[in-house]
RNA sequence: GGGCGGUUAGCUCAGUUGGUUAGAGCGUCACAUUGACAUUGUGAAGGUCAGAGGUUCGAGUCCUCUACCGCCCACCA
């Protein structure tokens, strides 16, 4: 590493980034055994792990800045800091990226087999693996790689089994034939979560079913007219009086000409369609539990490839739209169809693909979830976690609450495969095969999740009692998007509650989802969306680090558009310029206020940092970085800083500019660092980094008087630039001022600094003129022009008006009664304050 | 059908248990190149905090209702 004497006059993210990230990552501090001092208590976040295939969204960019910002506050802190990386085998949709692939070589997984198939699968992941933990890195997240995960290691793999077969000896896991949410392109089962209903324009088709005994129809609505061959029987309301005496009788299903019962159901809506329904158990979740409730037989008519089955006699084996067709032609001959209506309404699609889910009753694994479920809801009941916001503690219960069993098989190959062996009637759950001949392992893999599930205790070497474990399980925070909440979080708990007796986390911190400036999500297809990597390139990360957490609220979804990070990147380059300006003063260690301003700035930091501190300790980070920013750019820049040039104290504005620096490392660890690099530099401590503690307040440099005695100088000095502006007094030109009334004593003392900061030459007295302005009892006069007097009389005006407002509140009695004395003292003295400045300004 | 969130300056958004004349960034206008910064400085304009009612001495903040926008959940075929 060489230090350049002099700091370029922009900041340059490109050329330095990369290589302050390697400094850091050869330091070892990112991992909390090698990290200096004596730490005590354990602070970790497990990363929520992203595809390991996949590309670093802003979704990631913004977790991963807040659990960095967390993560490196707690280890300046003195935390023994633990934030664990890691990435997820993402069975679906890394199966269907590598599916595409080899389609394009005109294969298709059947074809290659099971073992080629998976080869092909890991290669696919050793060759893009690495690149979505290269984006982490350039994001700047300081996580710990040496304990870097991917959820399909062995070691994770055993872990997911065992956690199988121990559920499984348990009677939480079962095997059964159920209705299950099927998608035909993937040729899975998937869970109630993973189906996502997409409003679709499909066709009403109002169906005719005769009546035994002669008497008139009744008339059914469906969308599926397929379907009706599995059709077991036709219900209606019990409530309905239209179909009272219909109950009980029987109907013939048209075609294949099966007498069915007509059913009372309470699951029949009578406004909807005639209010008559035809029910196929076998297709369709709402009959499937009608048919439960009432006993009737199941005819499934529809196979796993969306092909009718021998049960749909002549129509066997051909695809249900074929078979939609050919149906609706004859039913049309039959006189069958009363009619046809045009229908919009939601569908059932699958999430990954988007393709119409074919309900059918499937041989699946089920996790039973009501006593996972109970555990769960009480862990966060009892406030062993902590939701962060709170709403969504509320949409937690309720999904909870209405939880139903969750079926993890998936007839994938890229995931892990069901620890259960066969042996013709012989089944076994076991990690390993079992002894002896013929014994053959349960093809189906497990969903995605339930591995994920296991992700902060089995990241930490579960199901072995490790040092890990003890010490940084539960984990402290759980930071990830909203949307994941049930996906993700719920099945956390779920199952730490379950293995490990505990919570996982102690806070779960949901951010917002990130939008595009239209407030839509953001969509590559569109090109709407913006993303993370090119744009560290273009402003730098830290820029982007703070546009995608200033300015946000916990749960609150974002919008992001390039102006915002180049608004961020505008202060990275002025703190920049504010250590180049520093660097160019003396090279200064004491800090001894000698000024008001010093002293001043002096208080200001001690408020700053216990402020900062309190933020971010509450999760407030948007107030944090806001606060830091406002402080640097407003504060230290614009006044302390131009003040400094009159009277200089190069201690002072060093120890502010560094304890500013320690403050918004977890915000902008880049360019602090390289900043601290520069302003640190000597003989031997080149490759200091900024793993230091955490600024304290020190009560020494609280100083109210300061403050007070600032703001009054600070407002003069605003109050003459004003007037200055008004009077059309170009910048150049020094103009005289005379100033009297209030404070005279205080102004003197700064009046280099008044004058440097107004461009006036000031003189202090009596004075019997006509004031221009006036601030905090202290007036001023400069030559008045026609413009400064019109504005003079609109002040005059306002303040009449605030006074008559003021009057009014405090002759109120209850407010005067009721309202703390200090507020009322406020006002009091607001008045006095207001009325003197009226005056003197008459 | 249930539920949640949003509605604050032209735009994007902050605003902790209710308490000074409601804030920021961007944009706009005027002026400026004074020892770091034009990725800048100084100043200005701009808001009946969606609407209505209520509680209170006092409401952007609490309660009720309404409107519009967005989202989540749900078995209307």
């Amino acid at each position: 590493m060489t230090f350049t004497m002099k700091l370029s006059k922009a900041y340059e993210p490109q050329s330095i980034e990369a290589n302050i990230y390697k400094r850091w990552e050869r330091s070892g501090f990112f991992n909390p055994d090698k990290l200096p001092g004596k730490r005590m208590k354990p602070f970790a976040i497990s990363m929520p792990p992203p595809n390991v295939t996949g590309e670093l969204h802003l979704g990631h960019a913004t977790g991963m800045t807040l659990e960095d910002i967390m993560i490196r506050h707690k280890r300046m802190q003195g935390y023994k800091t633990l934030w664990l990386p890691g990435t997820d085998h993402a069975g679906i949709s890394t199966q269907i990226m590598v599916e595409r692939l080899i389609a394009s070589e005109g294969v298709n997984r059947h074809a290659l087999g099971r073992d080629k198939f998976l080869k092909r699968v890991w290669q696919w992941k050793k060759q893009y693996g690495t690149h979505i933990t290269q984006q982490i890195r350039q994001i700047g997240a300081s996580c710990d790689w040496s304990r870097e995960h991917f959820t399909m290691d062995p070691k994770l793999t055993a872990a997911v089994q065992h956690a199988f077969v121990t559920m499984y000896n348990d009677g939480l896991i079962y095997r059964g034939k159920r209705i299950i949410n099927w998608c035909p392109r993937c040729l899975s089962a998937i869970s109630d979560l993973e189906v996502k209903h997409e409003p679709r324009k499909h066709k009403l088709y109002f169906l005719r079913y005769k009546l035994a005994g002669g008497a008139a129809p009744i008339t059914v609505a469906t969308t599926r007219p397929e379907t009706m061959l599995g059709d077991t029987a036709v219900a209606v309301n019990p409530k309905d009086e239209r179909y009272k005496s219909f109950v009980g009788k029987k109907v013939t299903v048209p075609i294949v000409e099966r007498e069915v019962p007509v059913i009372a159901d309470r699951g029949v809506e009578q406004e909807f369609g005639t209010g008559a329904v035809k029910v196929t158990p076998a297709h369709d979740a709402l009959d499937y539990e009608i048919g439960l409730r009432n006993e009737l037989p199941i005819i499934s008519v529809i196979d796993e490839h969306a092909h009718m089955t021998k049960e749909a006699g002549i129509f066997v084996g051909k695809s249900t739209v074929e078979a939609r067709r050919l149906i609706l032609e004859e039913l049309q001959e039959g006189g069958h169809i009363e009619k046809i209506e045009d229908y919009e309404h939601n569908v059932a699609t699958c999430d990954r693909c988007h393709t119409e889910i074919e309900p059918l009753i499937s041989l699946q694994w089920f996790v039973k979830t009501a006593p996972l479920a109970k555990k769960a809801i009480a862990a966060v009941k009892t406030g062993k976690i902590h939701i962060v916001p709170a709403r969504f503690e509320k949409v937690y219960f309720h999904w909870m609450n209405n939880i139903r069993d969750w079926c993890i098989s998936r007839q994938l190959w890229w995931g892990h495969q069901i620890p259960i062996w066969y042996n013709g009637d012989k089944v076994k759950a076991s990690v390993a095969k079992p002894a002896g001949k013929g014994w053959k392992q349960d093809p189906d893999t497990l969903d995605t999740w339930f591995s994920s599930g296991l992700w902060t205790f089995a990241t930490l070497g579960w199901p072995k009692k490790t040092k890990g474990l003890t010490l940084y399980h539960p984990t402290s925070v759980m930071e990830t998007g909203w949307d994941i909440l049930f996906f993700w979080v719920a099945r956390m708990i779920m199952m730490s509650m379950y293995f490990m007796k505990e919570v996982p986390f102690k806070t779960v911190y949901l951010h917002g989802l990130v939008l595009d400036k239209d407030g839509k999500k953001m969509s590559k297809s569109k090109g709407t969306g913006i993303d993370p990597i090119p744009m560290t390139q273009k402003y730098g990360t830290d820029a982007i680090r703070l546009s995608l957490v200033l300015g946000t609220a916990a749960g609150q979804d974002v919008r992001l558009y390039e102006e915002k990070i180049s608004s961020y990147r505008n202060f990275i380059n002025k703190l920049w310029n504010i250590a180049r300006f520093t660097l160019t003063q003396p090279k200064e260690t004491g800090v001894k206020p000698k000024t008001l301003a010093d002293a001043w700035i002096l208080s200001r930091l001690q408020t700053v940092t216990k402020e900062t501190t309190g933020y971010l300790e509450s999760f407030r980070f948007s107030e944090a970085g806001a606060l830091l920013y406002d402080f640097l750019w407003h504060e230290l820049a614009d006044w302390y800083i131009e003040i400094t040039k009159v009277a200089p104290n190069a201690g002072v504005l060093r120890h502010v500019l560094l304890e500013s620096i320690k403050l918004l490392h977890p915000f902008t660890p880049f360019v602090t660092e390289e900043l601290w690099s520069h302003l640190t530099a000597a003989k031997g401590t080149k490759d200091m980094l900024m793993v230091t503690s955490w600024p304290e307040t020190q009560q020494g440099f609280v100083n109210a008087k300061a403050e007070s005695d600032f703001s009054i100088i600070r407002e003069f000095i605003v109050a003459v630039r004003n007037a200055r502006s008004n009077a059309k007094v170009p910048p150049h030109v020094f103009s005289d001022v005379c100033a009297w009334g209030k404070h005279q004593k205080l102004l003197q003392e700064h009046q280099a600094i008044i004058e440097r900061l107004t461009r006036i030459k000031l003189t202090c007295g009596e004075s019997d003129a006509k004031p221009t302005g006036v601030a905090r009892g202290m007036a001023f006069a400069l030559a008045v022009t026609e413009e400064t007097g019109k504005r003079q009389e609109s002040e005059r005006a306002q303040l009449t008006e605030y006074i008559k407002r003021l009057e009014h509140q405090l002759a109120n009695e209850q407010f005067v009664k009721n309202a703390p004395q200090q507020v009322v003292e406020g006002q009091r003295s607001k008045l006095k304050e207001t009325r003197n400045r009226l005056d003197q300004l008459k």
